[in-house]
DNA sequence: CGTGTAAGGAATTCTGACACG
DNA sequence: CGTGTAAGGAATTCTGACACG
């Protein structure tokens, strides 16, 4: 996607300003697999609106005294029901369609 | 507003990628007023991506020989033309609803 | 007029590590 | 486990200016 919200052009300062997270702890979530901002050639990360989005859900999850490790667990599973639920629903889509059974 | 397209979070050297338009340049064209970033604290240049689409708009004009003056111009004789416009139809808007003449 | 460049300073970002707990 | 901090280096950004044309 190309949209605004995906593209990836915020510094991790500006993310700073924008989550209220210290630069330690944006750099820390990456670590722990909760987040991946893209690098520039230089090395520098580089983070979209829906990065920013989700950092703040982070800090909720965080501050309710979560882990880390939870709060990876949970994002993977809603990400798999959410799959399952696409794939549903475009079988369902071609079945309709095609009259199979 | 505060969509993501019009919020200015992208710094000088990021646009510079994004638009391939030199660092020099950019400056300039905010010196001439066709451009109007923000500045963090510290004094450094923030810009949307609503930004960077008009830069594009410049470097296209600019390839074609107009000056920046001209430039200039035609953005604002464009955008009276669009108020007048908006005006208009919040006119016809206000006299349907209230059959007004 | 529009853009490149060197200049000097200030703030940013990066990584790996020590600290506390 | 999660986060702060000092460390040293590299790249960024800023402004005012000279240059060319």
């Amino acid at each position: 996607m190309s949209s605004y919200k995906e593209k990836k052009v915020i510094s991790i300062g500006t993310v700073n300003e924008l989550t209220g997270l210290s630069v330690r702890q944006i750099r820390y979530y990456e670590e722990k697999g909760l987040i991946y901002p893209e690098r520039t050639t230089r090395g520098t990360r580089r983070y979209s609106f829906s990065d920013v989005e989700l950092l703040l859900q982070i800090a909720d999850k965080r501050e309710e005294g979560v882990q880390t490790y939870e709060i990876k667990k949970d994002m993977q599973s809603s990400k798999e029901k959410k799959d399952k639920m696409m794939e549903r629903m475009l079988r369902g889509q071609f079945n309709a369609h095609f009259k199979m059974r």
